[in-house]
RNA sequence: GCCGAUGUAGCUCAGUGGUAGAGCAGCGGUUUUGUAAACCGCUGGCCGGGAGUUCGAAUCUCCCCAUCGGCUCCA
């Protein structure tokens, strides 16, 4: 809306119509920043002000201020906060012209305020005030203080002044607030539950992996559960990605700068990089050992170590690798951000015209395994250039406009919610990433499909065509659940650690029931060991009570209970982990369920 | 990387200047059990690492390591 559009409404309905379109749950939400923000000045009346939006489950405000806050202070805060809301202070609205509020926010030191005063074209400039704290803001906010409804701060944050690592921290206070205490009970009950999900937990819980103190920070280690989880995903993806016409190449964990030197990624990407090592040897920095950071280079190494004739494309090669990466220490989480991470990575080498199909072929194999997973929500996020500036691109426009197009024709022929990003794509081409929402709600970031022009310029690939002349492949990278370790974080919270029968890491328990069963028991091991299923005995001398609450804690599908009547009639006794006992039924019976189950990638037990 | 918090037994945690604790787990014994925790006993700790202050440090100070919450949401 124009400016002097926005006058005129606001001469009407100054306090509702100014800019932001806040739902009435943000306006309220915002107006507990303003809150917030006096309840701190109360406090610290030298405190600096920058902003204080809301989110999407509450509200923040970011403050510099004298000395550091501690989760301590949180509880003062909010009692300051709960007599400004009971005293029902009105939300009073202004317009001052710029000048006026450099002039006063300028004296009284609100430098970040200035700033952002110098940063708008308007000649005149919102302020609100409650009680005895005046902001900069544009609104809109609730009538009188009273109307916010039952709040609570939640942690203390640093965060930097515009998000700019090169500015001020500040220290920012998040905060929820809703229109009935029901709704805050229901959403802190939400944060327990998902706590419980919490893949760092679990991971512990059920055994799947640990980090430790002797080694770098994120880099885990997996135990024989988690170890067998990985082998189960990643054989999965690589079952498919053959049926998918995928071949699978092994490119080791070492590569040399001078490669990176020519994908360049060694002046883009260094930071990222682990440090080179030279070795004894003294080699020359071209020559030095990097630790594999990523699988491109070395797959166009193989594709450009032999001739390539058109007929043979699309050449696909992909890997399971392990790369390594060195991210910020600050950004490392459990499994969902590490620094040696596992891609089911692939790269196509392709004639021009096979875009359209090599793209289709990979989004359809991403979407099967989605599928089998039951990940059921999940959109896309189309990136592609800025049309203004075409000049941070390589690449023809005749290219990008071909490749733009066949990836969003792909993409609406999927029936996918999409989202276009315009100016996200990388330079060298336009991509599609799969936003994945887990059971809880919360996006993952896994599978990628991008397209690539300017690798094969960097590398001079080529392939032969039909004239007899050499012609430039195109390139598509594409990862299909992104990394082992992230995608089975996600899996953990996803299914909150009880993984469908194909995926559990320990299919079956058998529970003997006394000692003089455990001989049966051992029996009904080796015959499901023999057909594949995976089984453990649990030989300690507890009771049956005990073993079942600890298989169910431990989520295994399947308990199979054994005394003396399934001794007596080679059966088993079998327990579902959602606490659905079949009663006994021949061995033979099970095993015959299970595999089908198993073998289906059925999500049923 | 930056801001803040945290680090005590395998796990969850108590202990804030004066002899390291609990529950669970583990081990031993008793019990031999029919669908979510039997009973009794015992073991287990460079209190994350290093340096300092102190008669004395898990506790106070500094450095390092690791873990957690953030650092995109724009007056």
């Amino acid at each position: 809306m124009s400016y002097i559009l926005r006058r005129l409404t606001m001469s009407v309905e100054a306090e509702l119509q100014e800019s932001v379109n806040y739902t009435p749950l943000q306006r309220m939400r915002h107006s507990a920043a303003h809150v917030m923000a006096e309840a701190v000045q109360e406090i610290f009346p030298e405190a600096l002000f920058s902003i204080g939006p809301a989110i999407e489950d509450g509200f923040y405000y970011d403050f510099d201020l004298p000395r550091p806050l501690t989760p301590e202070d949180l509880p003062e805060i909010e009692q300051h906060m709960q007599k400004i809301v009971a005293a029902g202070y009105p939300f009073l609205h202004d317009r001052w012209p710029r000048e006026k509020a450099l002039e006063y926010f300028g004296n009284k030191g609100q430098v970040y305020k200035v700033e952002i005063i110098e940063n708008l074209p308007d000649a005149e400039v919102g302020i609100y005030r409650q009680n005895n704290f005046l902001d900069l803001c544009r609104g809109p906010h609730v009538q009188n203080t009273s109307q916010i409804g039952p709040f609570k701060l939640m942690r203390v944050a640093g965060a930097y002044w515009r998000g700019d690592e090169h500015r001020p921290m500040l220290q920012r206070i998040y905060g929820t607030a809703w229109f009935s205490q029901e709704e805050l009970d229901q959403y802190l009950w939400q944060l327990e539950e998902a706590q419980k999900r919490d893949h760092r937990k679990l991971g512990r819980e059920l055994k799947l992996f640990t980090l430790s103190d002797e080694l770098p920070a994120g880099v885990p280690m997996f135990y024989p559960r988690g170890e067998m989880l990985r082998h189960l995903m990643e054989s999965y993806v690589r079952e498919t990605q053959e049926r998918y016409g995928y071949q699978h190449v092994w490119t080791s964990h070492v590569g040399k700068v001078h490669l990176y030197k020519t994908s360049k990624h060694w002046y883009t990407y260094r930071e990222n990089m682990f440090p080179i090592m030279k070795g004894e040897q003294e080699l020359t920095e071209d020559d030095a050992y990097i630790l594999k950071p990523m699988n491109c280079p070395h797959h166009i190494l193989l594709y450009k170590s032999q001739m390539h004739s058109y007929r043979e494309l699309p050449v696909r090669y992909a890997e399971f690798a392990t790369l390594y990466r060195y991210e910020k220490a600050g950004v490392l989480t459990g499994l969902a951000r590490v620094r040696s991470l596992t891609q089911d990575d692939a790269h196509v080498f392709m004639r021009p015209d096979q875009i359209q199909e090599e793209f289709d072929r990979a989004v359809n194999l991403t979407l099967e395994v989605f599928e089998t997973y039951g990940l059921t929500d999940y959109w896309i996020r189309l990136s592609l250039r800025d049309p203004q500036k075409k000049g941070e691109y390589v690449g023809s426009d005749e290219v990008w406009e071909m490749a733009e197009a066949t990836l969003r024709g792909a993409v609406e022929g999927k029936g996918i919610r999409y989202e276009e990003g315009i100016g996200e794509a990388a330079f060298y081409g336009p991509k599609v990433d799969f936003m994945v929402r887990d059971a809880l709600g919360r996006e993952w970031q896994c599978s990628t499909i991008q397209l690539d022009f300017i690798q094969p310029e960097n590398f001079e690939l080529e392939y032969i065509g039909e004239d007899g002349q050499a012609h430039r492949p195109v390139m598509i990278h594409r990862a299909v659940t992104g990394s082992t370790e992230r995608f089975m974080a996600m899996l953990i919270e996803h299914f909150a650690g009880a993984f469908p029968v194909w995926l559990s890491p320990v299919q079956a328990i058998i529970i003997p029931i006394a000692d003089r069963h455990q001989e049966y028991a051992q029996s009904v091991f080796e015959q499901l060991k023999a057909v594949g299923v995976r089984a453990e005995i649990d030989m300690r001398g507890e009771r049956m009570n005990a073993k079942i609450r600890d298989a169910q804690l431990q989520k295994f599908p399947y308990m199979l209970v054994v005394g003396d009547k399934e001794a007596a009639a080679e059966a088993v006794s079998v327990r579902l982990r959602t606490n659905i006992d079949l009663k006994s039924m021949p061995l033979t019976q099970f095993i015959e369920r299970i595999l089908q189950i198993s073998n289906t990638k059925s999500k049923e037990l």
